[in-house]
DNA sequence: AGGCAGTCGTTATATCGTAACATCGCTGCA
DNA sequence: TGCAGCGATGTTACGATATAACGACTGCCT
C-alpha cells in the first residue's frame, strides 16, 4: 500500500479514494476477487455501486501494475511486487482459491524463441497454472 | 477432421452432428470464435439455437483435446495437433485476430520449478501471448 | 470567465455462461 | 416385447461479466 502511494506520488498518478480502497480490498483478500465482489465491498463503504465504478478503478490499478487480472478466473489480485517491472505467472488452487504470484521469465523466454521463429512480436503474456496448493495437496493425501 | 473421427472411433467417443459441425466451424475459421459466434453458425445449419447447445459441444471438444479455449479472448480455436498429448501455448494477434498454436514445454518447465519449490501441483496451464503477428508487424512498419 | 482534462455517477445494454428440467433414441436385459 | 438406464439434445430461464454513452463535477491553465 505504501509502495503504491509512493509510486503514484512519484509518477503523477492520482490514487483517489475509490482506487485506493479497491487496492486495499484486494490486498486484504487471500483469493482473487471478481469485479462484482470488489464492487459489493465498495458499495458497503459508500464508494459506489455501479459496475463502471469498479471496472474503472480496477482498470487503473491493472494499467499501472498494482493489480493483475487472472484471465482464467475473470478476477483480480493485488500484485506482490508493485512498481517493479515484471512478468507475472500465477498458480491457482482449485480447492481453496489461493492465487500465488511468481516470476516466469522462463515461460516468456520459451515463448520468445517460438515467437522469433515465426516473426510474432510479443506485447504481453498470460501464464497461469491451475492445480493444488501445498496445503490442499497435503490435505488430500 | 479425419484425425478427430479416427480418434473418436478409437476411444469410443461419439462425434455427433452438432459436435462434428462445431469442430468444422472452428477448423474453417482463421480466428478464435466466441461460443455465440459458433452458435450462430450452428443455427444457420439448423443444428441448434440455444447457448447450451454450443457450450456443450465446445465442452466436449475441449475435454477431448480437439479444441482449445483461449482464456484471454473467451473464445475457442481448433487444435493443431488433435489426439496428441500436448501443452499448448498461443500467440494472439491484436490486429488481425489470428491465433497461432505452438508447444510450450519451456513455459511449463519454468513454472514447474517454481511450483516444486512451493509444493504446488500443476494440473493444467494457460500460456497466451498477445502481440502482432508477422504480417501485421510488417504492415505497421 | 472560459476551456480543457480527468474522474465520478448513472442508465442502459452487450456479452458470456450455466442451472434445471423435459425429451428423445439407443442399448442391454428381463 | 417391454422397459430401465444412459447419454445427448432441446428449451426456459437466469446469472455473471463487461462496456458504451452521456452528464456532472473538480482542479487547473489561459
Ligand atoms: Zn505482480
Ligand atoms: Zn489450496
Ligand atoms: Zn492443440
Ligand atoms: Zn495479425
Amino acid at each position: 500500500m505504501l509502495q503504491a502511494e509512493r509510486h503514484c506520488d512519484g509518477a503523477g498518478l492520482r490514487l483517489t479514494p475509490v482506487r485506493r480502497r479497491t487496492l486495499e480490498i484486494l490486498l486484504e483478500s487471500h483469493v482473487a476477487l471478481g469485479a462484482y465482489d470488489v464492487l459489493e465491498r465498495l458499495r458497503i463503504d459508500g464508494l459506489g455501486s455501479k459496475p463502471p465504478i469498479a471496472y474503472r478503478a480496477l482498470g487503473f490499478l491493472v494499467e499501472h501494475g498494482f493489480v493483475h487480472r487472472i484471465e482464467k478466473l475473470n478476477a483480480f489480485v493485488a500484485c506482490d511486487h508493485p512498481g517493479e517491472v515484471h512478468d507475472p505467472a500465477f498458480m491457482i488452487c482449485t480447492d481453496c482459491g489461493l492465487v500465488g504470484e511468481c516470476q516466469a521469465p522462463a515461460a516468456r523466454s520459451g515463448l520468445s524463441r517460438r515467437a522469433r521463429e515465426s516473426g510474432f512480436r510479443i506485447a504481453s503474456t498470460v501464464v497461469e497454472a491451475t492445480g493444488l496448493c501445498a496445503m490442499c495437496a497435503e490435505a488430500k493425501e
